[in-house]
DNA sequence: GTAGAACATGTCAGTGACTGACACAAGACA
DNA sequence: TGTCTTGTGTCAGTCACTGACATGTTCTAC
């Protein structure tokens, strides 16, 4: 049954998000997606580490292309609007992959254990990204801080699109990285400079624990 | 062995640590965890849904305390104020807990299953100040975007202080606020600097790996 | 064309996380 | 005094995951 190497990768993924949809992640055993595969259970855990891995695969690829292309953008822009750049460049790849995307989104967003996976895979994201502001020479502390930042951006602008297809993601985005603009700028909103507010009461309500 | 209900947990913690500390998570068994605190591996999972969850547990009292505070702020401010008002009314309680989290967070550092475990938590707290948000009269979408990033931001004033604990931790709140505000504000700015574009990143970089 | 290496898979046995069911002890309470 | 509740131990079982080994298939060198 097993024919070429490729071949049995997405077979497997095929037969997991199917199965997951049929009866759920947890009413799956990595056993009878093998099955439905044709491998045994053992070529299963050849293939992915883990059994919520298997839902997770493109990310990797994903990761060297947007590195790349954050080296590529150009050189008079913000940290972040490299990274404003660099998210839009995969709008239609992004827009393109929405039919596969959608099933696989809707199983991670009601299972815990694949809620809790995809946000490592935010945070390896993070940490490509800081690594590839940082070649840019911004510093290393502030480019954390940009990457963790954008990346919980593009997450919410991934989640607005997936609610609101009328707009397209690249127009999410836009308006979610204005809106990040607005929180900063909000800031300083009472008229005051906000250096001149550091000795007022900082601020200790009566909770504690 | 086993006496007060309070006192079995909190014994099932110390254990739990002290041989994370000694052999590591992945090499050490719930069993064992459970026979140092002298009861059975069953009793374990009666106070613990999993394995990983000893070492997670202050955060739930934590959760409501944010709420409240974030509900009791004043009214003038914007929403990214309301965060770093609320996060470093928790200064104090933070810092007092650094010897007991100092080896806690040693272990989830070099333990991706915990790591993961601790992004969750994140995300629930983020959750949770997003609501709070959003009672305060915070529109939803705005309210989830600055939840994110205000959690975001306390996590990494979180680390600087663990790894530079010479600034206190509500210093390094306010810086990290203060950068995400420049990230912003630099948004627009074209930047010019001093030893760049001839040489350095224009040229494409390799582009493999 | 064939020997042998390299690779993909199957089989089997085992560990460890976690769960449900039941029995039992001790204190609370009627 | 007897019953009820609560916390625990015991046991059996499922499932994720792993190491070791055997077998088949494909590729390569000669």
């Amino acid at each position: 049954m097993p024919s070429g190497r490729q071949d049995v990768r997405e077979r497997l993924q095929a037969a997991a998000l199917e199965l997951f949809r049929e009866r759920g992640y947890d009413q799956t055993t990595a056993a009878e997606i093998a099955a439905r595969a044709g491998v045994t259970e053992r070529t299963f855990f050849r293939y992915f580490p883990d059994k919520r891995e298997v839902l997770f695969d493109g990310e990797v690829g994903m990761l060297a292309a947007l590195s790349a292309a954050i080296a590529d953008a150009p050189d008079n822009l913000g940290p972040m609007d490299v990274l404003l750049r660099t998210f839009r460049s995969f709008e239609k790849t992004i827009e393109k992959n929405r039919p596969f995307n959608e099933p696989r989104q809707a199983i991670i967003a009601v299972t815990p254990a694949l809620r809790e996976r995809q946000l490592l895979k935010s945070a390896a994201m993070a940490v490509v990204v800081a690594s590839a502001l940082e070649k840019r020479g911004v510093e290393r502390k502030m480019a954390a801080l940009t990457a963790q930042a954008g990346v919980a951006v593009f997450d919410h602008a991934g989640r607005a699109w997936f609610e609101d297809p009328s707009l397209s993601l690249g127009e999410h985005m836009k308006r979610a990285f204005q809106a990040l603009h607005g929180l900063a700028a909000q800031n300083a909103k009472p008229r005051s400079r906000t250096a001149s507010r550091s000795r007022t009461a900082s601020a200790r309500p009566k909770r504690h624990k």
